[in-house]
RNA sequence: GGGGGCGUAGCUCAGUCGGUUAGAGCGUCGGCCUGUCACGCCGAAGGUCGCGGGUUCGAGUCCCGUCGCUCCCGCCA
């Protein structure tokens, strides 16, 4: 017999009654009856029933065993009496009478319940992760995350894309967010940078003729975490084609999200959730900013901004006519059914509404064919029938009007949109909504300088190429630069890039860098461009982002085996951590830390 | 760097207006129990109320500071 197992912890059924067995696992819990005594013991495949009584040689050891021990338990598979079946796990039918009991490894007592799903402090968990990962949730998440993976893999190799590995150890790049640095023992005073995302690996594989690339690819940035970004490290389906459009680019990706989502929809839920199909809706950044108020709308809220600034125009309310006058836009939320409301739910949107630094939220009710509400005595019959057609309201409905300079305006609103839509119950459920963002502006005004940036990638090519670097407004151009979102969350952004050097000298002149400055931060870059490079775009995914919605979980740290906390520490392996005199030397380092705080 | 929330037993939490010996569930330890499956019953141990200072006759509770965790803003080409 095998040292350890004949069968795992998820694989008897009544058809092994009477073979002997043995099962190796952790005890998930006791049932001790005195003279009769279960054990539940569990592996990665399941549970299974073991029994032991008082006449039984193994009863002392079994009856010692703590919670999480772990035991390797000999015996016979035995059918249960009808009425001892428990139908709620797939071994319920049988039960493993115990002959042999031996403790592989003692378990102390536990600092967190692995055979409980309660909720536990992040601290608790993150330095047990050990312990957490045994617990079935998490145990079936990081589960879900390796099979998307696996499927991610085939469905991209079948779309003829093929797997690369790119350094860990690299340049820094000037662009974006603060890089990992890792210094030189070799080179006295210079630094590697772990990559922000392969992004210029990708692109030379490109110009070296790989055609359609991908990796499962760790990309680190030193930026603070948010629930739906871990900080430190993270992984992207990173993905690059040659002689690829934007709509190459779409019609590639889509099957693989859609065919994975679909896959594993169903995951921890009583039905499987609708995945939108392709082609996704494509929603330009001008008009999601406008009818959403953000760059990733969730588009389970039903609800659309409007912009209804000619309405208040010239109106006898002077707070938004007098701002329209200034250059303010006003805009307008939907709350379908709002008229059932009772007036302090409006009075709480109001107060929520300062507490953002906003001056309020004003409404209008629709009853009995007209508006009611303190602001809707300033709109004339024919402007209420219009505010009504431009935001598709009717009797029994209400609309909200943020008023404020168009970025403000629009921010707000978004925000607004939520709120109400959420408040409202207005979000269909039950479904992955997929939608692109695309036509994203190449360059933006920075408040505070004045001058010209570029708002996202700078080496994504601008729509219109040369000409209209040449002859438009550079604040009008727009950039084949796109973003896929589901459900509120951005999963990815990516573009088609600008592979032509006159086109990229150009474009960064446009943001204020100088030629010489281009050749010295890019050098590799634009070196291979030199020497004929094809036209090239692609993407890259969120992987964590992506488990994290399939599994319907709030946080990263949910889908990720070892993830570091806010502070970026990983406490169970305690990093970052100090490190000796002697290999600082080594490296020609020497520590100038802040004073502390009296 | 900034703002909000939280911090009480190993763990999850309750703790009223500032007032007697700070409680519960789970876990741990001991006892009882031969068909449970979140087994049940009886009992016990277990507390720097995050830390420091202050107000008060009296502080888990109020105030100030500080540390930790978390959510958010900044940051994220």
């Amino acid at each position: 017999m095998h040292p350890y197992r004949t069968h795992t912890c998820g694989q008897l059924r009544a058809t092994h009654a009477g073979v002997p067995a043995r099962l190796s696992g952790w005890v998930h819990r006791k049932r001790d009856h005195g003279n009769l005594l279960f054990v539940d013991l569990r592996d990665h495949y399941g549970i299974t029933q073991c029994v032991a009584d008082t006449g039984s040689a193994v009863f002392g050891v079994l009856d010692d065993a703590k919670l999480e021990t772990v035991l390797t338990l000999t015996g016979k598979v035995v059918k249960r009496s009808a009425e001892t079946v428990n139908p709620n796990i797939p071994t319920g039918e049988v039960e493993l009478r115990v002959e042999e009991a031996k403790v592989e490894s003692a378990a102390d007592a536990l600092p967190l319940q692995v055979n409980s799903d309660m909720d536990y402090g992040e601290e608790v968990r993150l330095k047990y992760r050990f312990l957490d990962l045994r617990r079935e949730k998490v145990h079936r998440n990081i589960m879900l995350r390796s099979e998307v993976i696996a499927s991610i893999r085939r469905r991209m190799i079948e779309q003829g894309f093929t797997e690369f590995q790119t350094p860990i150890l690299t340049a820094s790049s000037p662009e974006g967010a603060r890089d990992y640095l890792v210094p030189s023992r070799v080179h006295p005073g210079t630094f590697y940078a772990l990559p922000q995302a392969p992004q210029m690996f990708k692109q030379l594989l490109m110009v070296s003729g790989f055609d359609r690339y991908f990796q499962i690819a760790p990309c680190f940035r030193d930026e603070d975490g948010r629930a739906d970004r871990s900080p430190g490290e993270f992984y992207q389906l990173d993905f690059e084609m040659s002689y690829a459009t934007q709509e190459d680019v779409f019609a590639a990706i889509e099957p693989v999200l859609a065919g994975v989502f679909e896959e594993f929809a169903g995951f921890n839920k009583d039905k499987p959730w609708t995945v939108t199909k392709p082609p996704f809706p494509r929603l330009p950044f001008e008009e999601a900013m406008l009818q959403y108020g953000i760059d990733k709308p969730d588009l389970r809220n039903p609800l659309v901004i409007a912009d209804v600034t000619e309405i208040w125009r010239g109106t006898g309310f002077k707070i938004f006519a007098g701002a329209i006058e200034k250059g303010a836009v006003v805009r307008a939320i939907p709350a379908p059914g709002g008229a059932a409301q009772p007036r302090s739910w409006y009075d709480k949107l109001n107060e929520w509404a300062r507490e953002q630094g906003q001056g309020g939220l004003g409404y209008i009710v629709f009853e009995a064919g007209a508006g009611k509400g303190p602001i809707a005595k300033f709109l004339d019959e024919a402007r209420t029938a219009q505010l009504k057609a431009a935001t598709g309201l009717k009797d029994g409905d209400a609309v909200f009007f943020v008023c404020n300079p168009k970025d403000q305006a629009a921010k707000f609103a978004g925000e607004a949109r939520i709120r109400i839509g959420r408040e409202l119950g207005l979000y269909e459920t039950g479904c992955f909504k997929f939608c692109w963002i695309i036509d994203f502006p190449m360059y933006e005004l920075n408040p505070d300088t004045g001058k010209i940036d570029f708002s996202h990638n700078p080496f994504s090519m601008p729509q219109g190429g040369l000409d209209a670097l040449d002859a438009n407004d550079p604040l009008t151009i727009k950039a084949f630069q796109y973003d896929i979102v589901c459900n509120g969350v951005e999963l990815s952004s990516g573009a088609i890039r600008n592979h032509r050097p006159d086109i990229m000298y150009k474009a960064f002149a446009i943001a204020g860098y100088a030629k010489e400055q281009l050749e010295a931060q890019f050098s590799g870059l634009l070196n291979a461009f030199k020497f004929g490079a094809p036209p090239h775009g692609g993407s890259a995914p969120g992987i964590d982002r992506m488990v994290m919605l399939l599994a319907n979980e709030p946080n990263l740290r949910e889908v990720v085996a070892f993830p570091m906390n806010q502070q970026a520490q990983d406490l169970l392996m305690g990093a970052p951590a100090p490190v000796d005199e002697k290999r600082l030397r080594e490296l020609h380092i020497r520590l100038a830390l802040p004073a502390k705080k009296a």
